[in-house]
DNA sequence: TGTACATCAGTGAACGCGCGTTCACTGATGTAC
DNA sequence: TGTACATCAGTGAACGCGCGTTCACTGATGTAC
């Protein structure tokens, strides 16, 4: 016996989840029925209901996958290589890093972020909230980073959690641009050119804003 | 006779118009059925096709439809009540013009914001590229506005477009939001202040900007 | 104004199709002894 | 190690349903004379 029956399962699981996210390209996953995810894997419509419950249940699955995903690129910009010098440097290091991490990440979990930003739109009412939430989240975490960059002093929480939606919402749109390029170069590139610009306006903007006034 | 022919033709095209958008709440269009549609119109599915070819050609008329509404609220940003005096004037008045133009229009025209949001990234091929053609257009026209503002001189156009695209994404993610809000006081008020300080931020930090830099 | 004909928005029956879900099943893998 | 039984991922037939689309139709509105 070269694989156990646990293992087999999980084999399978995957298999549904990756056909999932190859056959709802372009469209949302509430459009895939079984048959066809089914179909895809190389199994009979029913077998599906070992794994999952229902079309949205799987799309919760994705949802976490997904983010697992967006995490660990938001984990790489906050890695410094080596520690700024100074309150320039670091800032600097800050937009850097973080189109760095954009370039490196999203074209290795692509689906990923196509997943999220149409599913955050155009899900089912159970996949949307959940992406809903965990966005939510992980503009709290930023709003929490953004407060440690030089100058930040003056920020309101309400502020800190205004720029952070805003940042995530342009970084989204970037991945999805990045997404849908499919890895040519020149895409790749412009669009590392617009982040790294847009980035550093908005935090030259953000540096000179004064909650207080 | 109290209605022409072409009159109740137009009314029941309306009616199909309005009763897709209505319908396509939450989902995208391509979800819908045709029969769905004529259900809620009160007609029988193949009368349908007196108006439209496919659910997918009613999208494209959605599509006009909707971005007339928003350059209708672009048209209403770019009109100001009096001349400003000097340039901070009409940096002030920019920024004012343009959250107020989002409040009062958004709410008038919401399932159409909503649909743009939806459609540009879960709907069918040809839907979704014609919003995107529509948004390049649009982002194309506030580039142009854009570089009237004081200070704008040092820009170079492809500065210009992405922050002009930074502006029509943050603006769309408003009008998302405004839209779901469903008039909620408390939301609008909010969305309308998260608004005035991102664009404040922005502005502020894309005067300082110089692209040749 | 009146008549004969044309137009055409909407009707209703019918079709074949893919859908989600049910159910009883099979047979390889796993476990208890 | 060998045997008897349990588990359970995957099977395959069957169901009723809503779908898009076809077609020949109806009857009110419009037009030509």
């Amino acid at each position: 016996m070269t694989e156990t029956r646990v293992e087999r399962k999980e084999r399978t699981r995957r298999a549904i989840l990756d056909a999932a996210l190859e056959l709802c390209e372009g469209q949302p996953l509430a459009a895939l029925s079984l048959r066809q995810v089914a179909k895809q894997v190389g199994i009979v419509p029913t077998a599906f209901y070992r794994h999952f419950e229902s079309i949205d249940q799987l799309g919760l699955a994705l949802v976490d996958e997904s983010f697992s995903s967006l995490r660990s690129l938001l984990k790489a910009a906050r890695t410094f290589d080596s520690p700024p010098a100074n309150d320039r440097a670091l800032f600097l290091a800050v937009v850097d890093n973080s189109v760095k991490a954009l370039v490196t990440h999203v074209p290795k979990a692509d689906r990923h972020y196509r997943f999220i930003a149409r599913e955050r739109l155009a899900g089912s009412a159970t996949v949307r909230e959940a992406v809903r939430h965990q966005l939510e989240l992980i503009e709290r975490e930023l709003a929490t980073d953004i407060a440690r960059v030089p100058g930040a002093g003056r920020w309101s929480g309400d502020d800190l959690l205004i720029l952070a939606n805003l940042l995530v919402n342009a970084m989204l749109s970037h991945a999805e641009e990045l997404a849908l390029a499919g890895g040519r170069a020149d895409v790749v590139r412009r669009v590392e050119s617009t982040a790294r610009r847009q980035l550093h306006m908005v935090l030259i903007g953000a540096l000179s804003w004064d909650s207080s006034r």
